[in-house]
DNA sequence: GTATGTGAAGTTATTCACAGCG
DNA sequence: CGCTGTGAATAACTTCACATAC
């Protein structure tokens, strides 16, 4: 299934919870696509990739959609998420309200520094990095986030995927190596930074 | 220019410095390709849209690349940021090593939170959000990163622009509307969790 | 021998446009 | 009449394969 199909289903979800917050009941592919920066003719070839979820003359009901797409994310489960490294960002990522109500739950974090084992953040407790393998049987996370320094993220990964992990959200720098079958997302702000970048200079060219 | 090829670049930058650190002087559009998950093709082809810059028979040197690439992407010059909301996430940009040296620079934070103003984080001052619209004039900020609650995140991303901000980093859950001609990049993370979650839901069925 | 840069081929993704349904 | 779902057309991207340069 093409990628770029699969991130405009969660653009679509952001934007249909949105309207489902607004007491909003339907919604034409047309309505949809202004939003989010995307064709209709796109909008309704993505859905109908995964069946007919619309009714021609009325468009698609929201709540029905949500629906259809959370089981298609394969988040109408809750998945338990194990978060490595509680620095700054980990600490903002466990107390984000986000994940709660979008089928993640932050299970556990782990940090190597033991003065901050013992300690809650979020609602989260934080654990010693030894502790690692045992939560993540424990609870069976089969997905990571990754919030660690460069020069530690490959040896973590290596040790999440040795413990089972299938999926890694990746926050550190390096593009890391997992074996086929271990799923990468990766965050790179800087990478990120350098779009905006290159689009403010190649407008004054162009 | 293909987006695709603009996020690539990145990509390769990254690991071209991650090369230089480790004093490797020369590399092939093969080797570059096996680090990320790309084709040597894709590679040359990605470079050679923007001139010639490696050498028959030996392929690339690593700091001229590294050059090249940072001129293409606008990365040569250093681009003043502005953060906006110094809650736990712009706390933890504030306190980010990674931007110095890779052409970006936190000239200051804002927060709604007046308790905050005055404060330094990271070597950058916290300031009042009355102030936004002087400090963009005052520093010349073209970028910003928007680290705020969902319900802030449009009327702010309006008073950027307003303010002659065009680029916007956003942090915050919902997409927002910006004029033509200013330019957005949306890191959103749950929607990366859902990428991972169809993943593996999905390897379960094919 | 090795590796670039690039036409040409192949593949994938997007848009068009319309039949058919509500 | 409005809107979906989809075959057909188009456009965009990627890979192949090789002439050329070191």
């Amino acid at each position: 299934m093409p990628d770029a199909t699969v991130r405009r289903l969660s653009a679509y979800l952001r934007q249909l919870e949105h309207l489902a917050a607004a007491g909003i009941a339907q919604v034409s592919s047309r309505q949809l696509s202004e939003y989010i920066r995307v064709g209709a003719a796109q909008v309704r070839r993505d859905l109908a990739l995964f069946g007919q979820f619309g009714q021609p003359g009325r468009g698609y009901v929201v709540v029905n959609l949500i629906d259809h797409l959370r089981r298609i994310l394969g988040t109408q489960q809750t998945w338990r998420v194990v978060l490595v490294g509680a620095g700054q960002l980990g600490h903002a990522l466990l107390r984000y309200p986000g994940f709660a109500g979008r089928g993640f739950e932050l299970v556990a974090a782990v940090d190597c520094d033991h003065r901050k084992a013992g300690k809650r953040v979020g609602g989260v407790a934080i654990r010693p990095l030894e502790d690692l393998e045992e939560i993540i049987r424990h609870t069976d996370a089969r997905i990571a986030i990754l919030t660690v320094p460069a020069a530690a993220a490959q040896d973590l990964a290596n040790r999440l995927v040795e413990a089972g992990i299938e999926g890694i959200l990746n926050f550190a720098t390096p593009v890391l190596e997992v074996p086929q079958g271990v799923h990468m997302a990766h965050v790179d702000i800087t990478a990120h930074l350098e779009q905006l970048s290159f689009r403010l200079v190649s407008n004054n060219i162009a």
